[in-house]
DNA sequence: GATGAATGAGGCTTCATTCAT
DNA sequence: AATGAATGAAGCCTCATTCAT
């Protein structure tokens, strides 16, 4: 693994535990097992390492997420895909999660960050459709979107405080009930 | 203001902007105009500082809430009524929301802090009321009380971004409406 | 001493020897005494304490070359006193004129910094005069200023080349009279 | 042009404006447009390459000074060509004064240095000639020497001040007036 | 000769906290 | 209670120099 990658494995598993605030340069070499200045070789600045690896995290997320859905689904089984594949990659990667959550959270994150990133322009666009096919409620997409992506938050962090429900596939389908029921239409 | 207060109200001020670890506490002295140390005096550390301000907050949040819940309402009423008071709060106080989604999101934060705190509860008894008389879905309290959280915090994150929507009742509406049909057992 | 005073008197000894690159704060605030932190307290930045110090040798040097001259002195003689208690001055404080000498020569030094000065005033207005009393050439007289202060410092680097001249008075007033012919207008 | 010349090339103007501590060896060989390492093949010290672009500097400001003064010239032709020589050079090559400058006063300098210089010696032994044929005035060669040295320098700086008077030859005329009153003896 | 990644010591500065007054 | 000078550990980053290729 080269030592840029090695550096920014390092610093997730750092950062997850203590926080970017807690967790100095020196130690993410050091644990890194390469020198002190190396990392600003690679990143000019710790803010530019952490910037990095929040939209390379993204990216890895989107291009998993994606890859679940298959050809012909409806729109339903396509959300669901998502939904799914996001909460598990979530929850196995939950250094990932943390980070990310708390990247979000503080003054580095801005929204124009990601509002380019692909997995934007696509969350978007299945939104639209289903509120077009007056499937979805007749919100603004951007308000689906959101909708979705604080309920995997919300089932992520239920199943990481409740270990044994999950491997608990009917749990689960319960979850994505309340995140679907949320933004659908309600049937009569 | 007595000093305690001061600093507390200027360190909220200043935590919302720059977060925690880019806001040091000989700032909060100086721009709440008081001695350097005495902030020591009354906050042993900058932890317990925060913490305090954590737990001030979430009390007054409460107390605003419930004040507006009525006798006699019903229970979608009284949820409506938390759900809105918690979103308006928070939209008038984007500091305080701020600085609880940045200390949430940190390696202070656990649950422990708060799980004596009369709010959780007090919600969580209105949840397992909610699944008792068969009006929300079948699950825990706990996941109907999360749910809810999230969805007020989506909420205002969302009506932040579009200032235009937040004087507008039947969008705020339709906002709850996504989070009780989130919990809530479809009616056929 | 007060600390601040002592930190100028220890960073000047070591930049005279070591020169401002070579010379850590850490290794000023060390010999000095006193804890790291304390520079910064007192100089927020090693670059204000450069500065602060070359002002102050400025102003300690004007202020003793000053007190020299007596009322009712000719030209030549306040000239003379001025010149003198300069060479003098930096013979006795060699730290000084070097650190003023590398100062000077740096890319730190901007003419700006001491235009407003008061011993830059009062040259300009002793050159001015001999000027209109038709005693020194017609030039400008930033251009007889620029002489005598280059002509200053011509003599003192002689003279602390070759100590055994330091005390010869005969031979300083050599250099003068090397000084004076420059500006001054030959007398047939 | 080779790199070793374009190496010192690059830090010549590079030096010029930020100082030679401001200036990192890697942003002279990016500048110069060759590998950070090759440098050290050329210059196996920061220090090495300052010092060859030292006594580089003094080598052409030589040659090309002594090159102007023709077979036959007067004692004061000669040191008016040469004060003249090394004025316009130095006005021609600013990042060179100001290297020069920034080098002599600082602690790498040594007078040893250059004690050896070829034109050093001629210097000495033209002060010597004037001395003894009673034109300058009955003082070491060396104060000879370094006066008119110092009243190059003193030229140059205010002909970079003000720019108009570069090409006004009369007034070098009669800056070169005060630097020969310096040095000769004043006739009746 | 040439490249540019890699090293690691060390510099400047920050800042929570303490302490004398 | 109040002040603000003082401490010193620690952080981020720089940069001359080395080294594998």
């Amino acid at each position: 693994m080269d030592k840029r990658t090695l550096l920014m494995h390092t610093a997730k598993r750092l950062f997850a535990v203590n926080g970017f605030y807690g967790t100095p340069t020196a130690r993410i070499a050091k644990e890194a097992g390469v020198s002190n200045g190396i990392l600003f070789h690679y990143f000019p600045t710790k803010e530019v390492l952490i910037n990095a690896m929040y939209l390379d995290l993204k990216d890895r997320l989107f291009v998993y997420s994606t890859s679940q859905v298959y050809k012909g689904a409806t729109l339903k089984e396509s959300i669901y895909t998502l939904w799914l594949a996001a909460v598990e990659w979530n929850l196995e990667n939950p250094d990932d999660f943390d980070f990310m959550q708390q990247f979000e959270n503080s003054p580095y994150y801005s929204l124009e960050l990601e509002k380019s990133h692909g997995y934007v322009q696509m969350s978007l666009e299945l939104a639209q459709k289903g509120i077009d096919e007056d499937i979805f409620k007749q919100v603004p997409s951007t308000l689906v979107f959101q909708t979705m992506s604080g309920m995997v938050e919300t089932a992520v962090r239920y199943l990481r405080l409740f270990k044994e429900t999950q491997e608990d596939t009917e749990f689960k389908n319960r979850l994505f009930e309340m995140a679907w029921d949320a933004i659908s239409k309600n049937k009569i």
